[in-house]
DNA sequence: CGGTACATACCCAACGCTTGTTACGTACCA
DNA sequence: TGGTACGTAACAAGCGTTGGGTATGTACCG
């Protein structure tokens, strides 16, 4: 439903008519469409944690740069559900910027994201696959701000950014990482 | 309106509220609301292209890498009213990726900012700011991706993204580029 | 110059529809 | 007997949209 309408046209009636039930099993078990929003996030980030993983699972104990990479391009559109998934999550800041308690545990989603990569970022310089200079939240940030943006032009230009070119530019940003 | 309530809360009747006018002068001039969400972005474009540029302003013929910079850093939003335009692009792709026709012309929007990058970036190749191996267009849709990503992170944690910090992060990713 | 015709700008009121929400009824199961 | 799991129906509110009314110009024509 929100993949297909945007948050914008999801109705309770909709939801209910996907799973070919009415509204009653919707209010049934949630209070209100807000909850059910927020039901709807948490699901999406939760599946999105235990998916099967096409980059990451194969790392197993791999290098902090390995790992990192694995971690940015689970985020990207690469396939179909990714890119569902991605259209949810980007129009899901609509109504959290509009929302403080949505928008502060979309800041908390990102923030522990960006503490996991941090976590690498500073495994690979221990290990001197990247260069030890920069703060490793910096890196870790600025590695997220990347992937989200890549993320937007992808879903709005897929031809342009086909899942090779996604991951070639991912591997680009991460040599220039490394070349410091 | 926009930047407040988002384009979920978006209604004809409080656009005229907000101008101490009713939902007759809003409908005489658009012929129905998606009209006047279409009109809206494209002010918006427009205003983000012949507004008060605070970096580009003084960039005037500068070399290319550091027009690249000035756009960049352009797109931030460092300040309340480059915020209220962020929160308002932002909570457009929620509409624009359930609507075809909005997100053909948000794609070309992007698409051109990422040709006028390339262009600077072509310029800064030349002049040996950067160096000459990647491609200009990648290296255009690569800082796009950083400067769009680094936008929704500031928006949502903008005490962990101020805007020093977030001048420091285009900054270090420039770094990066001309060392890579 | 005066008067008529017309277009523009806007308010007002209402339409039909959809929305989220609530209340109630009913089946099933312990 | 009571609780859970739904469907059904209706509610009031709000929505985008429409049509008509009324000023204020503006153009045309004798």
């Amino acid at each position: 439903m929100l993949a297909a309408r945007g948050f914008g046209g999801l109705t309770l009636r909709a939801v209910a008519g996907e799973m070919g039930a009415t509204t009653g099993l919707v209010t049934h078990y949630f209070p209100s469409k807000r909850a059910l929003v927020r039901h709807a996030l948490e699901v999406l980030d939760r599946r999105s944690a235990g998916r099967p993983r096409p980059a990451e699972e194969r790392v197993g104990q791999a290098s902090g740069l390995v790992r990192l990479r694995a971690v940015l391009l689970d985020v990207l559109p690469l396939d179909g559900p990714g890119a569902a998934n991605n259209r949810i999550w980007v129009g899901s800041w609509d109504v959290a910027l509009a929302d403080p308690e949505l928008a502060a545990e979309h800041a908390a989603r990102y923030r522990r994201a960006r503490e996991r990569m941090a976590g690498y970022v500073a495994e690979a310089q221990r290990a001197g696959e990247l260069p030890a200079g920069p703060d490793a939240g910096d890196v870790a940030a600025a590695a997220q701000s990347f992937v989200l943006g890549l993320v937007v032009q992808a879903l709005f230009a897929p031809e342009e950014f086909p899942p090779v070119r996604q991951v070639a530019l991912v591997d680009g940003y991460l040599a220039g990482l490394a070349a410091g």
